[in-house]
DNA sequence: CGATTTTGACCTGCGC
DNA sequence: GCGCAGGTCAAAATCG
């Protein structure tokens, strides 16, 4: 099962919630089929510390990133940031990455979406700077950063070499600055300055048209079940400062995290 | 002409 | 140590 390949770490410090706002998403025609993977078991994913089994929604917003989390993560910031700007004076043969350092991860988001385009816009601006054929799928899988200066956050896009029409895209790492694009001025995002999950978010999904018809499925399940949403995903969200850590805006979100997240996926990562 | 994509080479981590 | 696979770099090509 491929699917069970995808990582995704929001332990360390983003909610999924936290993801949305940062990530929002893409307003086109897509189909999007949101794939947290509960029970996941990555050897490569250091940060997968806070993967709650049963997702509710308290865990899931409640965003934070447990300590040792943070500290993994900050690490990776400030390495990363030295090893940039070494990067850019030296060829890449003479790369002088760290090498008793294990490279961290920054923490990893990653969702399916059924569509028909590998790269979907979800209000930012990438690069693709890679393209790499995948073990054991047909379909490359590609690379791409966020083209915001600073903001090291990258993602990958690949088609799931079971269902083609399905996109599987990872996150790495958390915008610090705002999407560029806000269509109709709908997109409000209240990017931390840290760059890091302080910016909780809460939903607010104002159209009347979004309707609650994604399903969800978590990649530890053995089948692909993807009943696919027929309401087109509007990226009309507003983003409010809220304390993810404040009991009421749990429950505030908890209320709007229905209209994101399907109380099946909240409850039990039930395999079917 | 600047920004982006393509693409082959290189680097790194990991399993054997 | 070797080979494989994933990830990244950067020059060249392409696009708007």
């Amino acid at each position: 099962m491929d699917l069970l390949d995808i990582s995704q770490d929001f332990g360390t410090a983003s909610s999924l919630l936290d993801w949305f706002a940062q990530n929002p998403i893409p307003g086109s025609q897509q189909q999007q089929t949101f794939v947290p993977s509960p029970a996941q078991t990555l050897p490569e994913t250091s940060e997968v510390l806070n993967n709650p089994a049963t997702p509710n929604s308290s865990a899931s917003i409640s965003s934070s990133s447990n300590e040792a989390g943070n500290d993994a993560f900050q690490q990776v910031k400030t390495g990363d940031q030295e090893e940039e700007q070494d990067h850019h004076k030296t060829k890449k043969q003479l790369k002088p990455k760290k090498k008793n350092q294990k490279r961290q991860r920054e923490p990893r988001f990653a969702f399916m979406t059924k569509s028909e385009v590998d790269h979907l816009d979800d209000g930012y601006r990438w690069r693709k700077y890679g393209q790499k054929a995948v073990k054991n799928s047909p379909y490359p899988r590609s690379y791409y950063r966020c083209t915001s200066a600073g903001c090291g956050v990258k993602k990958r896009v690949e088609r799931s070499s079971d269902d083609p029409s399905i996109v599987v895209t990872t996150y790495e790492g958390q915008h610090i600055h705002p999407s560029p694009i806000t269509p109709r001025g709908s997109i409000g995002i209240l990017a931390d300055p840290t760059g890091f999950g302080a910016a909780t978010s809460s939903f607010v999904i104002p159209q009347p048209q979004y309707q609650q018809q994604h399903s969800y499925m978590y990649n530890s399940s053995p089948s692909l079940n993807i009943t696919s949403s027929s309401a087109s995903f509007r990226p009309a969200f507003s983003f409010h400062q809220g304390r993810s850590d404040s009991p009421a805006s749990l429950l505030r979100d908890h209320g709007l995290l229905q209209d994101i997240v399907p109380f099946k996926m909240r409850k039990e990562p039930k395999e079917e």
